[in-house]
Formats: structure tokens, C-alpha cells, sequence
RNA sequence: GGGUCUAUAGCCAAGUGGUAAGGCAUGGGACUGCAACUCCCCGAUCGUUGGUUCAAAUCCGACUAGGCCCUCCA
């Protein structure tokens, strides 16, 4: 089986074949650096980090290219709200974005980009862009795309603006020629950031910035170029039009939309103050929590955070580890041996689902059924057999980030989470589960039982299986 | 209003032509002093309605509902 990739362009699914072999050159409109990083630019960096990876685990050469805005009308704003300069403001949240990133264990992308760093190439851009025609400025210093000399424009969103029918009005620019143009430079307000150009001093509108800094690093034909869907109509069609206009070639071969995060069915939005920072997930889940949570949904499909959705997983990867670490202490010298049927089971499964468009809800849904193929094996004592599943499970996984911490660290850090929130240190459980163990032995049940019940009420379930002192933590679902 | 995508069991969610993955919840069973944990078993004909086909959740049309975009947005 080859690899098929859903195209916006033509919503088809379809073979993947870049254009120069063995090789892809993606690129990722990142974030506009105006506030904290929130959990749909965390969607969005997982789902391309994990296409990224899968590509290069399949053989490809891959240079993944994203950017960050770091000069915008909301940087500004933000900015001088805080009596920051701009380009300072937005190197904060650079920064602090990438160690989160980092934390996720995301790998950085090949080349990542500052619209700042490209100020010079966007004015020759757009120098370029106004020789040929296809651009103009205006009185007031800016500069404007002309829609009308690009025939295609539309091809992605099939959108179409019918003048007549725009019923909202803004008020119309001298010079602007045209309703649909949109801005490729900006002259700068009073006390604005700006650079100079041609055109007087300004800065370069949002739409040029992804176009030039794509085609500086990965040349005039992108194999593959993502964004959220919300970026498909204006952005990526007016990027198409820049880009397309200046070179008279394909842009990108596939387009790429990940759907967006929803809080209960609802729109994250800061009037809702229904959203979720990155840094406060990171505080409060391990790394595969969020990037399983993720990866179970299908990348194109919106994401709908329900309540308690990220406890149910956080019990699910806590159980993944425990299962590997039960293997690893049972497993003595033995190694997974990958001829095994076991092993290239794994294997198989894994890459169909990924080759079928990265769905990684399919591949992680094997991973359910491979832990009760391992408890069973275990039980049979066919440790070798579960060695095969779990050195497969690691090898494969990796892919998507998952399974590849200790698992003792993963294991203890989320106990520890759920105990520090009972208020119990594990001297006191040890103790109690020990005498409520007495206590069943001399048939005090009654006795016995309050144990049992105190503990439950903190959260800690008792393994009556065992005969040695054995409990864990209960997730409140 | 225009564009676009979606509509699968109580909930979340895969599956794009050959008779429905997985998870959670529920129910039954084994186990237990009784429970919990663990293990085993059980659930949907795929929004409605026409059509194409030997065959459709999967293709086409209509209808209904919803998301996203058309202003900044991952």
C-alpha cells in the first residue's frame, strides 16, 4: 500500500508522489505571536509534527518549514497595552512557544522562520508582483493584490465575491481598485513599528509573509502546505494568487487542513472564556496525554474536548505504561524479535492506518486490542510473545511521539498527581491497606471495610487479587 | 445570503462500493466475605428521502440539522 493524502485542492484522497523523489518539502502557517499559545495551535503543530515524522520513518527526506507572524495589527495592540515594544513582546512568546513545544517533545521543524527576517524578500515580493502587474499601491502607501489579473483566484475555496451581493459595505480606500484586493504592505500608522520600502514606511500584510517565507526555503513548488481550516479562505487562496502570479507555477501540490478544537461541542473563544492555554495543559497532563488525546481524532475533523475527555485518556496511557513495565520486569534477557509474527503485526497495522492519510485513530485503536493480547500472553506466560507486541508497540509508536517515555517516571508522576490531590503520603496507604489485610484475615470485615471505604473516598482502590499490599490510584471519570 | 465540510450505537469516534474499528458508559458472567480491580461475553444497517449499481454508511440528487469561512484566527 502507498501513501494517500487527502487534498483540499480537489477533496480527493490520493496517491502522495512529491515532486522530486524521495524527497518532501512541507510547510506549516504557524502561529501570530500576539498571546499564549492555545490548545488549537497545539492541535495543529501535533498533527503536522506527526506527518512529518511518518514521512520520514517511511524513507522520505523531509524539510518542514513553519513560521511564526511576529509583526501584526494584534501584536501591536497587545504590545503597547503592556508598554512593550512589539518585536519584544513577540520574542517572548517565541520563546516561551517553543519550549512548550519542547516539552510536548515536539521536534523543532526544519527551518523555522520569523516574518520579521524576511522583510527584505517580502519587498522584492511584491516589487516583483507590481511589475508584472498584478499589484499596485495606493496614495496612502499601501499596497494592494489585484485580484482581477489572476484567473484562477478561487480555486481553493471556490469562493467567489460577488460585489453586488456583499451587502456589508467597509468604507473603500481611494486607489483600492477593487473590493476583493487585499493587502500585501502596510503603511504604518503614527508610533507603528515599520520598515522602509518603496512604498514609504510600513509593514508587510499578513498573506505575503507565509507565501515568500515558503518559497525562500523550499523554492517556487511546496509538495505539501497545512494549515487549519479556517486559514483555507482568505489566507491560503490569496497565498495561492501571490504565488502563482510571480512564478506562473503550481504553488503547492497538496493542501492540508486540520480541523479545529472545540470545547463541548462549542467554539474556543475568549468571549466564551472557554479556552485552553498550552501552559496550563502541560501543567496538568503528561506529554502523551495530550498528544494521545490528539492523535484519537481524526487530524481533518474538528477536535471536541468534552469534559473528562482528558482523564480518559491520562487512565489509558497510565495503563499503556503499566502494561510495559510489567513486561519489561518480566521480560529478563529477552528482546523482540522482529521476524516475529507478533512484531510485523504491529508493524503492519500500523503503517496501513497511517498510510490511508495519517489516520492515527485507527492506528491507535490497535494499540486497545494489543493489551489484551498481552495480558492474555502473560498469563499464558508467552513472554516472548508479549516482548514482541510491546518492542514493536515502542519502535512503531515513536511516530506519533507516544510510549516512548520510562515508564516508571510516567507512572509515578501521574500516581503521584492523584495522590498529592487525596491529601495521603504512601507510608499512610501502605500502612492502611496492610491492616485492613489483618483485618480480613481475622475476618473483621467490618473493620476491613472501613479501610476499604476511607481509601475509596480519597481516590485509592485497594487490589484485594493480591495478597501482598497492592492499591492504586482510582481516575475520577 | 454565498462558499465549504459534516451528519455513524447513551457519549466520543474510525471506516469512501461488497454487508459496521476502537474507547467510555450500561448489562451479563468468572473472581470476591461483599464490592472494586482484572478477565470473558453482549449493543448500531450508518440524519430523512429519492436514484445509480448484482451490491452503498461509502457514488449522485433533494430535504433537514450542524460546524467552519466570507473581519483577525491553528
Amino acid at each position: 500500500m502507498s501513501l494517500k493524502i487527502y487534498n483540499v485542492l480537489d477533496g480527493k484522497k490520493e496517491e502522495f508522489v512529491p515532486l522530486e523523489k524521495g524527497k518532501v518539502k512541507m510547510y506549516a502557517c504557524g502561529i501570530t505571536v500576539s498571546d499564549n499559545a492555545h490548545i488549537g495551535h497545539v492541535y495543529q503543530a501535533v498533527i503536522f509534527d506527526t506527518i512529518r515524522k511518518y514521512l520520514r520513518s517511511i524513507g522520505y527526506d523531509v524539510t518542514y518549514v513553519r513560521n511564526y507572524t511576529d509583526v501584526d495589527d494584534k501584536i501591536i495592540i497587545n504590545a503597547r497595552k503592556k508598554g512593550m515594544n512589539p518585536l519584544d513582546y513577540a520574542e517572548f512568546f517565541i520563546k516561551k512557544t517553543d519550549a512548550e513545544f519542547d516539552e510536548l517533545g515536539l521536534e523543532p521543524p526544519t527551518i523555522q522562520s520569523r516574518a520579521t527576517e524576511c522583510i527584505n524578500d517580502m519587498i522584492d515580493f511584491i516589487s516583483k508582483l507590481i511589475e508584472k502587474g498584478h499589484a499596485y499601491a495606493t496614495p496612502e502607501g499601501n499596497v494592494y493584490f489585484r485580484v482581477s489579473s489572476f484567473k484562477e483566484y478561487g480555486k481553493l475555496s471556490h469562493q467567489i465575491i460577488d460585489e453586488t451581493m456583499s451587502g456589508v459595505r467597509k468604507d473603500i480606500e481611494p486607489g483600492k481598485e477593487d473590493d476583493r484586493d487585499f493587502a500585501l504592505w502596510k503603511a504604518a500608522g503614527d508610533d507603528e513599528i515599520f520598515w522602509e520600502s518603496p512604498w514609504g514606511k510600513g509593514r508587510p500584510g499578513w498573506h505575503i509573509e507565509c507565501s515568500t517565507m515558503s518559497m525562500k526555503y523550499l523554492g517556487e513548488t511546496l509538495d505539501i502546505h497545512g494549515g487549519g481550516k479556517d486559514l483555507r479562505f482568505p489566507h491560503h487562496e490569496n497565498e495561492i494568487a501571490q504565488s502563482e502570479s510571480l512564478t506562473g507555477k503550481q504553488f503547492s501540490r497538496f493542501w492540508m487542513h486540520n480541523g479545529l478544537v472545540k470545547i463541548n461541542g462549542q467554539k474556543m473563544s475568549k468571549s466564551l472564556g472557554n479556552g485552553i492555554l498550552f501552559e496550563d495543559l502541560l501543567k496538568e497532563y503528561n506529554p502523551d496525554v495530550i498528544k494521545m488525546t490528539m492523535l484519537l481524532n481524526n487530524y481533518k475533523s474538528d477536535l471536541n474536548i468534552v469534559d473528562g475527555l482528558f482523564t480518559k485518556t491520562e487512565e489509558q496511557v497510565y495503563t499503556f505504561y503499566k502494561l510495559i513495565n510489567q513486561v519489561n520486569k518480566l521480560k529478563e534477557d529477552k528482546v523482540a524479535n522482529k521476524e516475529s509474527k507478533e512484531y510485523k503485526e504491529v508493524e503492519d497495522n500500523f503503517r496501513n492506518a497511517m498510510d490511508n492519510d495519517f489516520n492515527t485513530s485507527q492506528a491507535l485503536s490497535y494499540l486497545f486490542n494489543y493489551v489484551t493480547l498481552i495480558n492474555n500472553a502473560i498469563k499464558e506466560n508467552n513472554i516472548q510473545t508479549a516482548v514482541d507486541y510491546v518492542g514493536s508497540i515502542i519502535d512503531h509508536y515513536e511516530v506519533l511521539g507516544l510510549l516512548q517515555q520510562n515508564p516508571e517516571k510516567v507512572i509515578n508522576s501521574i500516581r503521584n498527581k492523584y495522590l498529592s490531590a487525596s491529601g495521603l503520603n504512601i507510608d499512610d496507604i501502605n500502612k492502611m491497606v496492610e491492616d485492613r489485610i489483618n483485618y480480613k484475615n481475622e475476618k473483621n470485615y467490618e473493620e476491613a471495610d472501613k479501610i476499604r471505604n476511607t481509601l475509596a473516598e480519597k481516590g485509592i482502590i485497594i487490589n484485594d487479587r493480591s495478597k501482598d499490599i497492592d492499591w492504586d490510584i482510582k481516575f475520577n471519570n
